[in-house]
DNA sequence: TGTACATCAGTGAACGCGCGTTCACTGATGTAC
DNA sequence: TGTACATCAGTGAACGCGCGTTCACTGATGTAC
């Protein structure tokens, strides 16, 4: 039954990319190995030749949610510049179909809490998700780079946390929420 | 072995009371009925006299939590007035001791992700908590009415989204991410 | 007010279940000659 | 290039464990008279 070096690397990539999206959609806990490896079309058992544990499998999960998101964004920005394509990302994070579709959506809303209770080791993998995220938002831009960095930090928590705050609620409240978070924000009311 | 009327609502607010903790703590899935029950210093078995089942303790949990904060900035509001008692509960939301106490803290960051996937009855429950709370923080200001809320709206979400990023990240990005949200918000980035 | 009985708050053993992980096994692939 | 053997990707049974929930039991409280 032994693969072949290309195949194991296949399955290797179809288990991670299973798992990136089981994990935020139903979180860290609520998507078993098994689930992962079933999704991929494989048993269980196979699994710990390809990674040490699950929390090393959430980990490889959100450096590749993360980085799904950054090259999207590299790529986008060759082509329409840099600050359109993170306006569009932007709006992208407030759509409908985000909302709807943690599975393929930002990790940080989904994954955040699971990993604020998790080890060391994978803060560290989310802060550094994160802070590759907040580079490719001022990558190149002009002006002070601590200054954009600091307003795109607060651009993206804004978004970050109105996209969870829809998910939790019902419906109607939701399409409040998002309705209200597509305006732009105003620095008045603190 | 049987107890008092009062003894048992004594009961039934003291597990409660801890469940909303270590609910925010550890997630809904972190913390178990037995480490509810024996955190309230009882045994696993009676907790079925008290609650129909998790998902009940669950959704009283939500919404204890919220009523403590919008009791709180209610009782803020009356004696130094609405506005400081809502820019003082900011404040404390962007502060070290949220970010490092969960459990006595908002239950949107914590609880959020876990009542996104969770039966529409907790969505309810958390869209109504949440609706309360934009309520405490517009309650008898000037203007118009929807254009406060909305902008309440944005203002929490921001800071859910920042204290959500810096305790999932490690701490370092964590302190840059609460610095940069401890300035006020600009519209333009948008 | 006193008595007899029903109620029920809390206990702790037990249940069925799904979890992460281990392991003996298989047979095709990789490698040494 | 062909052959013999070692390697190892994937399988599926098995493990120990903790979970939510149930249940028989206890004895003090509540209630009917």
């Amino acid at each position: 039954m032994r693969r072949t070096r290309e195949d194991k690397a296949e399955t290797h990539t179809a288990i991670l990319a299973k798992a990136s999206r089981l994990f935020r959609e139903r979180g860290v806990e609520g998507a078993s190995v098994g689930d992962v490896m079933a999704e991929a079309g494989l048993t269980h058992g196979g699994f710990y030749r390809h990674f040490d544990n699950k929390e090393a499998l959430v980990a490889a999960s959100i450096r590749a949610a993360f980085d799904s998101f950054t090259d999207a964004i590299d790529q986008r920005a060759a082509i329409v510049g840099r600050e359109r394509a993170v306006k569009d990302y932007f709006d992208y994070y407030l759509s409908n179909d985000h909302l709807t579709h943690p599975g393929l959506g930002c990790p940080a809303p989904t994954l955040g809490p699971d990993v604020a209770r998790a080890p060391d080791a994978l803060k560290a993998e989310f802060g550094a998700g994160l802070n590759r995220t907040l580079a490719a938002f001022v990558k190149g831009l002009p002006g002070d780079e601590a200054a954009n960095r600091a307003a795109a930090t607060r651009e993206f928590a804004f978004r970050v946390g109105a996209i969870l705050l829809a998910r939790a609620s019902d419906p109607a409240t939701a399409a409040d929420i998002l309705e209200a978070c597509r305006e732009p924000r105003e620095g008045a009311t603190r």
